[in-house]
DNA sequence: AGCACGCCGACT
DNA sequence: GTCGGCGTGCTC
């Protein structure tokens, strides 16, 4: 006796053969269950799936039916909730079930053989559970602030958006409400994630030191793609088995099996990381806020300057909001009051001036003082183009529809884009002209300059600061060049921490999380580019950074009286900067939204991309236009499909803003409605249309596309 | 995507 | 005579 069992295996969106197989199995297997099952010569991972839900792909020759070569001893079947979450998330991002199923599972069990994998799971379960230490955890008193929040939490089912100031103590109502949770429920997990890899040791170190004591080292583990693949297999294990009860991690963990899940934390929730690049686009922020819903668990969304989308979504109930928005104000600390932010304009300073006098001689003050400063340039590099003064040659990159950037410090052209690297010219390539100049300027250029202005500065000779030594001024640079190597931004940090440094340089990176603590002044040096960018994210974007990088200053009490956020521009009259001067994110967000409604744009409107790549701009936009066409007219199946296609707008092919990677040229087509679910339907209709026009003459010389729905960048 | 099969050029 | 180049085509 045998049983037909549908499967689910990775396969590429755009192969013919569907995500969704037939098998027999001797035994009927449940929804969830993990097996091996033959696919052509090799055996793959795939994942049993209920008939109904997995839409059949058609008719099958019963003698194609090949038997599966087993079931995955030792893994409990994934449960129907991260079934419902790989089911949605396929639907609504536009992708196979299979992808997105496989994808949501750590790589080596896909890749293991079972034998391999039979020896690591009985090494995990020989694992004994670490026994809780009974030191006892020192949870600090919250402020009546945090108080209140944590008790919200407890009262109200959410989602709840937390508007806390960067250095409210965010992270104490988190490791509160972990904490609540699982003292009052025996097994409950908490799925807690964080933006950027590079945030999750100093989240791991604090979770570990709060929790371990209660409940052992191993019930907190992490989840990112920095881990190995056998660490991600032990996390992802201890997880789904509900050992772990703490889960922390990136954008991935939205997908981690977990049983018991009964509070998910998304911090600083505005930040674009969450937002997936690649294969199913997910946005791991919406995705844990449809987690929270299907597990009945409460979800804790938290930011200084939240994303528009959230915070629309938090507004009155009565105005339709939905999320309930929790407010906190106040730094913790006594008088440690926001950094005050102080605009210099540059159009009463010398032309091209780098550094303004009074920001050079802040900087200098706070040197004197033993304290340290931090500069914040969003672009790495020494400059971002060379040219030629003579011919007007310009640095560009062979490949690419961009520039490439000198770094000077191991004088090559970078391409950002596609990587082409080479050792800079001595002289302009085409006109022989020795003298060629770097135009604009990066991070390393600011970090050279502001060495040689701070060349006579010595460090002060006083008692309170680490490096009493009357040395001279310390510069130092962190960015993506800087930290390239393992390991080099923790070490860099330390050196930041210890008071080595005086004055740090860097790129955002430098803006995101980190404590430090004897930072008195922070600096963007020209920050005026994203209020002209065409992006309509680019204002928000600028402001929440803006905000979080203040928020580096002052961190320290004893500093906080008179810490100061310094921003060079040339628009001192901006709505922007006056609404950072108050630090009154509410305020923007109003204005933001306002402009937003009046023209259509989300949270107003849904939106998504098709993206093309071909060899030419006119085979990449044909194919997107021939699809865009052959929508008007298609003979769709989806039900409700002329309905959802009266309310959507699909706008012309254009090329994406750097037009052209790697001898790649790329093109987009917006498609965008007023109903999210028109949307929806839509695009889940379109996309037989689109894979039918590869085929079609205008598909002829395609290299690939892909659907990014709710995309950030447009 | 893998991984076969298949049909043509330079090596022991 | 084989090893191996990557073009084409299939996988429940």
């Amino acid at each position: 006796m045998s049983h037909w069992i549908c499967v689910l295996v990775q396969t590429p969106a755009h192969a013919a053969l569907g995500s969704v197989l037939s098998y027999q199995s001797p035994t009927p297997l449940p929804p969830g269950t993990l097996v091996r099952v033959p696919l052509g010569t090799r055996e793959t991972l795939g994942v049993v799936w209920d008939a109904d839900a997995a839409q059949a792909s058609g008719e099958i020759d019963p003698g194609k039916v090949r038997a599966i070569a087993g079931v995955l001893e030792g893994v409990a079947p994934l449960n129907a909730s991260w079934q419902q979450l790989v089911t949605f998330s396929a639907q609504y991002y536009q992708r196979s079930l299979g992808e997105v199923a496989l994808a949501a599972l750590p790589p080596q069990l896909r890749d293991l053989s079972a034998a391999q994998l039979q020896r690591r799971f009985k090494r995990s379960k020989n694992q004994p559970a670490t026994a809780p230490d009974c030191a006892p955890s020192h949870a600090p008193e919250l402020t009546p602030e945090q108080a209140q929040v944590v008790a919200q939490i407890e009262a109200h089912s959410g989602p709840f958006l937390l508007f806390g100031a960067t250095g409210s103590g965010k992270t104490e109502v988190y490791l509160h409400a972990v904490a609540d949770l699982l003292a009052r429920e025996p097994q409950a997990q908490a799925l807690v994630m964080v933006p950027e890899i590079n945030l999750t040791p100093q989240l791991e170190a604090r979770f570990q030191a709060r929790f371990a004591p209660l409940y052992g080292a191993a019930a907190v583990v992490s989840l990112h793609s920095g881990m190995t693949n056998p660490q991600r297999l032990s996390s992802w294990l201890a997880a789904h088995s509900g050992a772990a009860r703490i889960v922390l991690g990136t954008r991935m963990a939205v997908f981690a099996s977990l049983p018991h899940l009964r509070l998910v934390v998304v911090d600083e929730e505005h930040d674009p990381s969450y937002k997936s690049g690649e294969g199913a686009r997910y946005s791991a922020r919406d995705l844990a806020v449809y987690r929270g819903h299907i597990d009945n668990a409460k979800v804790l969304l938290g930011s200084a300057t939240p994303s528009l989308e959230s915070w629309h979504q938090s507004r009155a109930p009565e105005q339709g909001g939905r999320y309930l928005r929790l407010h906190m104000p106040s730094r913790v600390g006594q008088d440690a009051a926001l950094p005050k932010v102080r605009l210099v304009d540059m159009t009463h300073q010398p032309r091209n001036a780098v550094f303004s006098t009074p920001l050079l001689a802040a900087i200098e003050q706070r040197i004197a003082r033993g304290e340290q400063c931090m500069v914040f340039l969003n672009r790495r590099g020494y400059a971002p183009v060379l040219h030629c003064p003579d011919c007007g040659w310009k640095s560009e990159c062979a490949h690419c529809s961009a520039y490439r950037v000198f770094h000077k410090i191991d004088r090559t052209l970078r391409c950002h884009h596609c990587g082409f690297t080479e050792r800079v010219p001595r002289s302009c390539p085409t006109c022989g002209n020795p003298d060629i100049a770097a135009l604009g300027r990066g991070t390393e250029r600011l970090e050279e300059h502001l060495a040689e202005l701070l060349a006579n500065v010595r460090r002060p000779h006083s008692a309170s600061a680490a490096f009493p030594d009357g040395e001279p001024v310390r510069v130092a640079r962190i960015d993506a060049d800087s930290t390239r190597h393992k390991g080099a931004l923790q070490a860099q940090l330390a050196a930041v921490h210890s008071g080595e440094v005086d004055v740090l340089v860097g790129t955002q990176m430098i803006a995101k999380g980190h404590d430090f603590r004897r930072i008195g002044l922070v600096a963007a040096v020209n920050p005026d580019g994203a209020l002209f960018s065409s992006d309509f994210r680019a204002p928000e974007r600028l402001f929440g950074l803006l905000l979080q990088a203040s928020g580096r200053a002052g961190r320290d009490a004893a500093l906080g009286v008179d810490a100061e956020m310094w921003i060079q521009t040339s628009q001192v009259t901006h709505s922007l900067y006056a609404a950072l001067k108050r630090h009154d994110y509410p305020a923007f967000a109003q204005q933001q939204l306002k402009d937003r409604a009046q023209a259509g744009l989300p949270p107003f409107s849904a939106q998504a991309l098709v993206r093309a790549e071909a060899r030419t701009q006119e085979v990449a936009q044909g194919f997107l236009n021939a699809a865009s066409a052959a929508a008007q007219h298609a003979d769709v199946a989806t039900p409700g499909w002329a309905d959802a296609l009266a309310q959507v707008t699909l706008y012309p092919a254009v090329p994406m803003s750097i037009q052209r990677i790697a001898n790649v040229e790329r093109a987009q087509m917006l498609v965008e409605s007023p109903s999210r679910a028109a949307l929806q339907r839509f695009m889940s209709g379109w996309q037989g249309v689109l894979h039918r026009s590869r085929q079609s003459p205008e598909g002829k010389g395609l290299i690939r596309w892909a659907i990014d729905v709710d995309p950030l960048a447009i």
